[in-house]
DNA sequence: TACGCGAACTAGCGCGCTCTAGTCCCAGAG
DNA sequence: CTCTGGGACTAGAGCGCGCTAGTTCGCGTA
C-alpha cells in the first residue's frame, strides 16, 4: 500500500473507496449512505453519526462525476476566462462565493494561446454545465448564438447583442462620463481619450467620451487616439501624443494598465502628472492604488458584476427567464493623477 | 422552446441528446456509435461517415462525466492556481498544450479569498483527477502530505520537502546568482536584495543572494530588506532604503512587480535608474519588457516548468515513479535598468 | 459443400452515484 | 386485537458512456 496507512487498495483505481464500501462497513444500504452524505431527511440521528464516522475513517470521497451523472443536473456554472486579463481574475474570485450562495459550483476553463474561446466554452458544455459565463469574449455573434442555443449563455463585461445571450456589464459609457465630467470640473477642456480599439467595452467608453464632451460643449476639443489594453499600448499612444507636439491637459485611458503605460512615458519625458497633464484610468486594479502611481480611475464593481451574472444565470436555468442586459454602474475613484488645469492655457512641449 | 430554432427539447435535460439517440437515428447500435466517435477500429468507412453525419446533425456532444465514469481513469490533471499571481497565468497557459501532448486534460480550480488551497485541491480530487499540480502552494507540509497520500501531487514553483510530493521549480538560487554576478561584473559592490518574505521561492532567492555575495567577497556589503510580491511591497522597501540615507548602487528585487514598485518610487524621488542605481527583477513578466520600464530581469521558463511538471505527473501516474525534484534553470535578461556603477563610490541622498 | 476467418456490428454489464418506489417495524388509535 | 400511519431503511432502476464478449455475415479456401 501507499506510504500511509489506509492508502489505496489497488494502484489503478484512484482514490478507490466507494459508497458501497462505506455501506458495507457501516452495515447499512448504499442508499442510506447516500441519504446521510447528502444531508437529506430519511435517517436517524444515530445512524447519521455512525455512517459519517465510517465514511471519514475510510477516507471516503464522493465521486463528483458519478454524482452529477445520477442527478439530472450538474449544478455547475461554466466560466470561461482569459489568463491574461487581470480583471478576469477579480471576477473569478467573486464568482465563487456568488455561485456558492445560489447552490452552484464553478467550473473553470481558460482561454490561452493554444486554446481559443470556442474550445474553452465547448469543454465546459461537454461537462454539462448548466449555464455558460463568458468573460469578455471576442467570439463572433454567430459563434455566440451557437453556444446560446445549447445552454443559457451570459456574456460578462462586454456588450453584445445576440439572440439568446444575456449580458452583464459595467456601464462603460457612464464610467467615462464620470471621468470626463470630473476633468471638466477641474477646468480641463483639452481632454483626450486613449481608446481600447476592439477590446471589450472600448466602443462604449469611446461613446461615453464623445457624448460627454459634446454635452459639455467641448466638441471642438474631441481627440481620440488608439491605445489598447496593455501598458505597451498606453506607452505607444503617449509617445504619439508627445510627438504630435499638441499635448492635451487631460487624458482618459482605456484601462489602468494602459494608463500606467501613459504615466511611465510621461514621467520619462519630464511631463508631470497631474501638474502638466491629468490622467484617469479604468478598472481600479491593484496597480492604480499603488501609492506612487495613485491613479484616479473608474472602478468596475467586480462583486456586483459577478453576483448579478450568477443571478442571471440561475434565473435562466430555473425559471427559463428570457435573456436580458444588466448594466452595473461604475464609480469614479479620485486619487492623485488628476488636478486643476495648468495655468498656461496652451502648452507646448519644447 | 428557446428563442432560436432547434433549441432544447426538454427544459430540464440540458443538452439532452445522447449516444442512444444518435444510434437510433443512424439505425445502428449504441456501441457502434461509441466506436465511431472514439475513432477506434471496428467500423466500416461508410458507417463511420454516416454516424458522424447523424451525430453532427443532432448536435450530439459526448458527456464528459459519463465518459470518464466508465473508464477507470479520468484522464485529467487537476491544477490549482491563484488568480492573483500573473505568473500562474503564464504557467496555466503552457500547461494546456503540455497536458494535451501527453493525452491528458486540464481541470482548473482557483484559489480565492473565500476558497482556500485545500478546498481548491479537494474539489479537484473529488473530480478524480489523476494527479494534482499545485502552483506555488502555501499549504503546510502536513496538508500537502495528506493530499499526496490520495493522489500523485506535484508542487510547482515552490520548494517543499514532503514525502510523496514531487517538485518542479525554477532554480531560484541560480537566478539571483546570475543577477548578482551580472551586477558585480558591472562593478557594483553595494548590492541590496529586496526579498519576498515567505512567498514561493523567496528563501531560495535570498540564499542565492547571500552565497553569491560571499563568493564574490562582498560579505560586508550584504543587505537584505523585506519587500514582497506586489508593487506596493516594492515601493515600501524602496522608501525604507531612501529613508535610511544609505542607498546601495544596485538592487535585486524579489520579482518584477516588486521591482516596478521600487522603480516608480526611485523615479519619484529623482533617483535615476540605471545611472544612480541598477535594478534587477525576477520573472520576466510582460511588465518588464515594457519599453519605458525596460527592466533587467531573470526569466522563469514557464514552458519548461509546465512541460516538466506534466511529464512528472504522467510518469507518476503511469509508471508509479517515485516523487522527485526537478529544477529548471532561469535566464538573465539584460535590459536597461542595469548599468555600470556610478563614479562616486559612496552616494548619499540629500 | 463445408469450413475457417476476419471485418463489422451488437448485447449487455459495470462505473459510482441519485432517486423513486417501495418494505419493515413500531407506536398509537379504534 | 387489528388497523393505520409515518419514520427508518432498502431494492433496484437508471444516468450516458466504455468495453468485453459475443454474433453475424461474406468471402476465400480445401
Amino acid at each position: 500500500m501507499a506510504a500511509s496507512r489506509g492508502g489505496r487498495r489497488n494502484p489503478m483505481d484512484g482514490a478507490g473507496v466507494t459508497m458501497e464500501d462505506v455501506a458495507r462497513e457501516a452495515g447499512v444500504s448504499r442508499a442510506l449512505v447516500s441519504i446521510v452524505l447528502r444531508d437529506v431527511p430519511g435517517a436517524s440521528e444515530k445512524t447519521r453519526d455512525h455512517v459519517k464516522a465510517v465514511a471519514a475513517q475510510l477516507g471516503y470521497r464522493p465521486d463528483h462525476r458519478a454524482r452529477l451523472l445520477g442527478r439530472h443536473r450538474s449544478g455547475m456554472l461554466g466560466v470561461s476566462f482569459s489568463v491574461k486579463h487581470t480583471f478576469h481574475g477579480d471576477l473569478v474570485e467573486q464568482l465563487y462565493p456568488a455561485a456558492d450562495a445560489e447552490g452552484f459550483e464553478v467550473g473553470l476553463s481558460a482561454v490561452a494561446a493554444t486554446r481559443d474561446e470556442e474550445e474553452s466554452a465547448e469543454s465546459l458544455i461537454n461537462f454539462r454545465c448548466e449555464a455558460l459565463l463568458l468573460l469578455g469574449p471576442t467570439l463572433r455573434p454567430a459563434q455566440l448564438e451557437k453556444l446560446a442555443a445549447i445552454v443559457p449563455t451570459i456574456v460578462m463585461v462586454r456588450r453584445v447583442e445576440v439572440p439568446g445571450v444575456s449580458v452583464v456589464r459595467t456601464d462603460d459609457r457612464d464610467g467615462v462620463r464620470q471621468a470626463v465630467d470630473h476633468l471638466a470640473a477641474l477646468g480641463h477642456k483639452d481632454i483626450c481619450h486613449i481608446h481600447g480599439g476592439t477590446a471589450a467595452g472600448a466602443a462604449e467608453r469611446r461613446q461615453g467620451y464623445r457624448s460627454t464632451m459634446k454635452k459639455l460643449g467641448l466638441s471642438s476639443h474631441l481627440r481620440e487616439i488608439l491605445g489598447g489594453l496593455t501598458e505597451e499600448d498606453g506607452a505607444r499612444a503617449a509617445e504619439e501624443l508627445i510627438a504630435s507636439g499638441q499635448m492635451p491637459t487631460a487624458i482618459t485611458a482605456f484601462n489602468d494598465r494602459c494608463a500606467l503605460g501613459v504615466l511611465i512615458t510621461l514621467w520619462d519625458s519630464g511631463i508631470k502628472v497631474p501638474e502638466d497633464v491629468s490622467l484617469v484610468g479604468f478598472d481600479d486594479s491593484r496597480l492604480a492604488s499603488l501609492s506612487h502611481v495613485d491613479l484616479t480611475t473608474v472602478r468596475q464593481d467586480a462583486y456586483g458584476l459577478s453576483t448579478l451574472a450568477v443571478r442571471a444565470a440561475v434565473q435562466r436555468i430555473q425559471t427559463g427567464a428570457r435573456p436580458g442586459e444588466t448594466v452595473v454602474p461604475p464609480t469614479l475613484i479620485v486619487r492623485g493623477t488628476t488636478g486643476p488645469v495648468p495655468k498656461r492655457t496652451s502648452r507646448r512641449i519644447k
